[in-house]
DNA sequence: TATTGCTAGATTGTCGACAATCTGCTTGTC
DNA sequence: GACAAGCAGATTGTCGACAATCTAGCAATA
């Protein structure tokens, strides 16, 4: 028999369906931090009981973006500078371990994927769909994790991949114009094309400090609205 | 006015009380790994229905401690050897850059906690209560977390002790005789309030390496055992 | 005026019942 | 006997209704 390894379908429940949109309209910052989900009209938006719904919200606690007050309601997390400051300061130590992890293990494969995923980044910059950008982007970095062949790892790294996300999101829909159109990830690629991996360590970390300044001022920013209040 | 900061009531939904009751089943073994949790038959027996016991469940497999598969059911996860590995390596980074941020943070209440915690694990030890012997163990490793001032990396540091809490039960109630009564952790302390922050990471990582052992010996028992099936 | 107690409306938490799906067994066919 | 079809029971997923709780506003009181 010729060998097929299917992949398992897709999960038909609708709380699995929830689950993704609102998540997706989370990240992509069309909820607001801080803003409360109503369970009846979002039930009723989407045609849907309660039970489904309110299944779907506690798997979005637990993943992090979302907060529940018993008898008070679930709302976007908040996003404050410590929290980007701590995201990306993980980040980094994350990252460290991953290449380590995953450098051994690279092979054709990791080279072709790197090579797609690096591709559909630019694609998404030439097509200016900023939310795809930071998806693409998310998902070139995201490669090391996923040869880096420890769950646990991985685990951590996609919880925080929603964050920075998120982070990502809000950050550009604040600053309302498109994104820097160079490619800023040529060298990241080539450098784990490479031969040394302390230079990819000492890159990623690099790389990431760039990003990292653009949001931490939109953060600032956050911090000042909220003191306002 | 005198100062006086209350802490928040606990949460008094059912829902919440379900979640720690079955945590607290899973991560003292009581619910075996692989084992399927029948809703209808658990929601009788902790007289509740069964909404607020499947709401539990969904934060539970956010969680990590369960796993669920569509109208099959869901279940305590799995215990591999390579899960315990990867829990592991995975520690030791982690510990490495908590005691790296925890160590200028390190203050009167810090060595105070430290002693208190020390305590416990003793009194456990004493007592022969393994359970909370692997419950104080882990708190006070958590200390440095605490300390740490990052809320991703406590995040994630929470998540990873039930995972660990749960091996650690496990082996214990594999090989069926109480813990080593003498005192492995006198050093980790003794360090922790020195001057040498690379000594402390050093030792944590050799520290963690002896337990790691002993729990791999009891995970390939594991591994032999599902390969039966 | 400031504070307390109360009420009405809205929202979350929980329940019991029904629908959809799975699993194992039986039946029928070759 | 091997195998497919189909049925019955059990279990999960979803629904609509009710109970518990919160919030805002108003009245009563000092």
């Amino acid at each position: 028999m010729a060998k097929l390894d299917f992949r398992p379908i897709a999960d038909t429940t609708r709380r699995a369906e929830i689950v993704a949109l609102l998540r997706r309209a989370i990240l992509t910052g069309q909820l607001e931090p801080g803003q409360k989900l109503n369970e009846l009209r979002i039930s009723e938006q989407m045609r849907v009981s309660r039970a489904p719904l309110r299944e779907a919200m506690r798997e979005l606690v637990q993943e992090g973006i979302l907060t529940s007050i018993p008898y008070a309601g679930t709302f976007v997390i908040d996003v404050t500078a410590k929290d980007i400051i701590d995201a990306y300061s993980f980040n980094k130590v994350l990252d460290e371990f991953a290449i380590e992890l995953a450098w051994p293990q690279r092979d054709p494969r990791f080279f072709d994927e790197l090579d797609r995923r690096h591709g559909a980044v630019k694609q998404a910059t030439r097509a200016v769909d900023t939310t795809r950008q930071i998806e693409t982007a998310l998902q070139l970095h995201g490669l090391i994790y996923e040869w880096a062949d420890n769950s646990v790892l991985l685990e951590t790294w996609q919880r925080l991949t929603n964050r920075l996300q998120m982070y990502f999101a809000l950050h550009q829909r604040a600053r309302n114009e498109p994104v820097p159109a160079e490619d800023v990830h040529e060298t990241y690629v080539a450098l784990l094309k490479g031969a040394d991996m302390r230079a990819a360590q000492r890159h990623a970390r690099e790389h990431i400090d760039l990003d990292f300044e653009e949001l931490l001022s939109y953060a600032r920013g956050l911090e000042k609205r909220a003191s306002k209040n």
